[in-house]
DNA sequence: CTGAAAGCGCTTACAG
DNA sequence: CTGAAAGCGCTTACAG
């Protein structure tokens, strides 16, 4: 492996001007500059980044903006680890890593946490960008000054990231009708139940039911899909009556839940016996790791939420120093859980 | 962050015996070590491994011992890609990776590649243990040397590697007869069609099968398996009559193929227009990808080809470099693929 | 038992 | 346009 030392020598110049042009700064001439420029190709120099990073003597900072985690039940754990399994992996480029929090459920929180991000400085940004309209209006200083940052989790159109990290949210809905094909019958109904929260929230949610009802319309015979919004997943009366309405009023035999809210929905199945429901929903949580364990819900459809943060830092991580430019969208795998695979994450 | 100097400055002592004690090395007083030990601790200091790597300018080499690859299509493709891609993040490292192939179906090929690869100097190995009796037999010398190595892709009990990162072939046997029980109906048969080659090479495609069976022992009503064994999966028509024979004398639904080898199995359904019969097999190539697209393959299981040579060389190189001792099993994902999810990998 | 100095392969002022 | 030298934070002989 030669080094900088040995193609000086070779080119009978100093190391600074192998360096030079290395990096393409000016004041080299033009005839000293190909004539290293040839010598660094024949053979096959590459610098060493062990000592580039330690000569650089850079420190770079990475924001990251996420939901606030209360417990390791807690969906954003998991991206959160991700993160910082990153962190610990690319510390050794002294890069560090500065959170910022906001509770998910308060758009003004998360403009507060952006706000505070942006009084910081640092050199690339790691964005959930939960709340499209705030995030919008945020990202116009990130764009000024030219940080580069990355979504994860939440897909936003028409920014300037340099990349999005996550799942095709219609496409994931798309597999679920297939799964949920096979668990149901002929003359069986569907029910889709979404929660008000989310859906606020972010677009997801209406990506996958959207996912989910476009495969049921090139089916023959073609299935009956009913939908609920349920106003406030924790008024439980309320959710009682506006399912027991739908299971009672029609013939339901497959339940889809486009969100992590799925845990509430097996909950009301288990307690009121209902069984010969198939039910299918999104997130790994621990309680709904019990939930399939014990069959009440058929089949889960994983984030990838680890990797989401993994994925989102590294990325951010080989642009500013490696100058590696990512695609647009990185969508990850989408992940099918059920009682039998559940143990191998 | 503080360095060397500042510690040993704090410790009124050259950064030489701060060195000692950070590497518990031999040569410094025992009230000087104390010291030292307690500045560390309250300074939380830690040592840049930049500047660690640039200073021990050591180079570590990596043999792998992995099939020949013949096209973008062999199995052993992503494995091999995983392994380069791990390579290129730990360059950095200064390590370097030496391969060794071998013919996978060709025994005595496996012992020349192994044998060649202990007579080079390499700091740790990472082996596809397709023969188990060749590998027993070679990894003495490993072990004598106290060379460290990691098992991809197939599992081998009870040698001293230090680790083992791939599927659980039994679970994902069980996890393929769940999906199975999905797609066929009450009173329809199964077929598991094993190739001979395959059986030979190791007992990934046995513990598949067993795995898959004992699944359908839990089940009321019973449903019956069938098990045929193809002496060789390029003999047509012994293929097309075991096959057939089969299919006349038993009311088969649902095909079960252990192995890659589903691509022709795939075909041979395409062939003679059997798009009634469910079909669940293993891998995606290239081919396998088509089938899934136009359905003929209901679904596959994957065994994140990629990711096991990518995790395998991530193992060694934290183990050697970072001293990380990494869990004896790595099991990875099983994953379920389908038309529907087939995109996103 | 301890320290001073050279070296790892780069980058970066500074001098000419 | 080019070079010599100091420095990044460690490790490693070598001297005492």
């Amino acid at each position: 492996m030669k080094t900088i030392k040995d193609i000086a020598a070779l080119a009978n110049v100093s190391i600074g001007t192998v360096d030079r042009v290395i990096h393409n700064r000016p004041g080299v001439s033009k005839k000293t500059k190909e004539l290293i420029e040839k010598i660094i190709r024949e053979h096959n120099f590459q610098i060493n980044k062990t000592a580039r990073t330690l000569a650089l003597n850079k420190k770079y900072d990475i924001a990251v903006l996420i939901p606030t985690i209360e417990s390791s039940s807690d969906f954003w754990f998991l991206p959160k680890k991700g993160i910082e399994k990153a962190s610990e992996e690319i510390e050794i480029h002294r890069t560090s890593v500065s959170y910022f929090y906001f509770d998910p459920s308060d758009f003004n929180s998360f403009k507060e946490a952006f706000d505070k991000l942006l009084q910081n400085s640092f050199d690339a940004a790691l964005i959930a960008p939960i709340f499209l309209k705030e995030t919008k209006e945020h990202l116009i200083q990130l764009d000024q000054k030219k940080i580069p940052y990355v979504f994860f989790n939440v897909e936003f159109q028409g920014a300037n990231n340099i990349s999005y990290v996550g799942q095709h949210s219609y496409d994931s809905g798309i597999l679920a009708a297939k799964i949920m094909s096979l668990l149901i019958g002929n003359g069986e109904d569907i029910l889709i139940i979404k929660v008000r929260k989310d859906s606020n929230q972010h677009s997801a949610i209406e990506d996958r039911a959207s996912g989910f009802k476009s495969y049921f319309k090139t089916q023959a015979p073609p299935i009956k899909i009913h939908e609920i919004i349920l106003p406030n997943i924790k008024d439980l009366p309320t959710v009682d009556r506006l399912i027991s309405e739908q299971l009672t009023n029609h013939h339901i035999k497959g339940l889809f839940v486009p969100s992590s809210k799925v845990t509430q929905i097996a909950s009301y199945i288990k307690e009121n016996k209902l069984k010969h429901l198939k039910l299918i929903g999104y997130d790994l949580s621990d309680e709904n790791a019990v939930f399939i364990e014990n069959e009440t819900i058929d089949f889960l459809i994983d984030q990838n939420a680890f990797f989401q943060g993994y994925e989102g830092m590294k990325t951010l991580f080989n642009f500013i120093i490696n100058d590696v430019v990512p695609e647009k969208n990185c969508y990850l795998p989408i992940k099918l859980l059920t009682k039998e695979n559940i143990k191998y994450l």
